[in-house]
DNA sequence: CCGAGAGAGACTGAATACGATCTACAGTTG
DNA sequence: CAACTGTAGATCGTATTCAGTCTCTCTCGG
């Protein structure tokens, strides 16, 4: 077996009795994938996760079943589920689509902004500044955009714009550390010129700032790709 | 209980091995709510369920798991699941989305159409003039649709405007029937002229007219939905 | 040497059984 | 009288068990 060694799981009994095991074994596989711990075509066991878990397969089944839906596995009826690997075309798809959705909510938060939410963002993008490590200017660069997101006051688009982050979001952390994928200066000057059209009231101004903005990092990650592709295919 | 009559459920061995019962317990659940035969808020018990389709419980919970994660259903940990009906806020999200997205498809489609691809829009856009039957005509209005989508060859984009037509499905079902919301001349109209852009290779031009005709739609149902909120509210 | 078929092992799918949790209601207490 | 507690019934969550399906290998016939 192709099993990758995952760290154990634990539920809380005492923080809730609103979730339930299948929520945590989601939990752990879908951040188990989205950090590449598990990779592509990885095949899960339901046996063999629920021995690692310590529960049974009746809660591994139910989260696998979400992470389906999720589109973060492939599964088939009385088939080995495999952790579904996205080719650098589906990456650019959903970048595209993200950067289009991701326009337009920012353009609809234009007139919902209070000054509390710009000054957020200024302090926000000052945060992420002097930030050297990749995975927390990661972290900090999802928060500065979730600020937007907010604002936009549409739960719909949010959550389809989640669910493409999340789709996405192995190939980001694995490959943030590449040549030219990470370029902190250029997407500080970026979220500048968003914060400048926002505070401006300029909503056109800020969706197309914003769509490019993503669809620019979606291009770096996928030519960063192509290279790992091609240095790993020969 | 206030559960609704549900048709029977019989699983097809003959035609697969490839779906298993909880699938069948999700597509008829799905199709329960999409019709609307299950109303807003109605309550999903897993033990009735699982006797009324001749099934043990744990491929029902499987099934409300994946309709959870469609977004068809709330489900609350030890809490019986409901319906999750949408309010007309909601709805208006859910259609400036598809509409946008719907918008960008048809544009992206515009340099990936064929000659037969249109002349098969035309046929489709003949082929719903004549109908008088709402449901009929909804099913032709979204084969249009699909033929559009299809050649934009965008699978994430599709499965995203897939995933939001599915929610919005049992509105546009139970109100088809209402003042202003069926209006097959005017969207004969839009379809004609989404064609003639599309055959004249403009991108542009196909995408706003998409975009509008999905907007238009969308405010068409709100605006009904207003009329029932204040009848049936007072 | 090659391909079709049988059989073993592994794995998934579903039912049953049991334990945990929630909700509603009745009784009690301040 | 209001608020709280306790109990019963309903419902959910999980483990266990058995049945069905798939895959791989080995054999046998051509």
């Amino acid at each position: 077996m192709r099993s990758t060694d995952l760290s154990g799981i634990k539920r809380d009994p005492t923080l809730s009795g609103r979730r339930i095991t299948a929520d945590y074994v989601a939990d752990d596989l879908r951040e188990a994938i989205q950090s590449g711990a598990l990779e592509d075509g990885a095949v899960l066991n339901q046996a063999s996760l629920a021995t690692h878990f310590g529960v049974s397969r009746v809660p591994v089944r139910e989260a696998m079943r979400q992470l389906q839906a999720e589109g973060l596995i492939d599964a088939e009826a009385h088939q080995l589920a495999v952790v579904r690997g996205l080719s650098l075309e589906r990456i650019a798809e959903l970048y595209d689509n993200r950067a289009l959705l991701e326009g337009y909510l920012t353009q609809r938060a234009v007139p919902r902004l209070t000054e509390a939410s710009i000054e957020e963002l200024r302090e926000a993008e000052r945060a992420m500044r002097p930030v050297a490590d990749h995975a927390e200017w990661l972290a900090l660069n999802a928060a500065f955009h979730r600020i937007i997101l907010r604002a936009a006051r549409d739960e719909t688009g949010l959550a389809l714009v989640n669910q493409l982050k999340s789709r996405a979001e192995r190939y980001v952390r694995m490959w943030s550390g590449g040549e030219g994928v990470h370029r902190p200066v250029e997407a500080g000057q970026e979220h500048v010129a968003i914060i400048e059209f926002l505070a401006a009231g300029d909503a056109e101004g800020a969706r197309v700032a914003v769509e490019r903005h993503i669809r620019h990092t979606g291009e770096r990650l996928v030519a960063y790709g192509q290279t790992v592709a091609r240095t790993s295919g020969e």
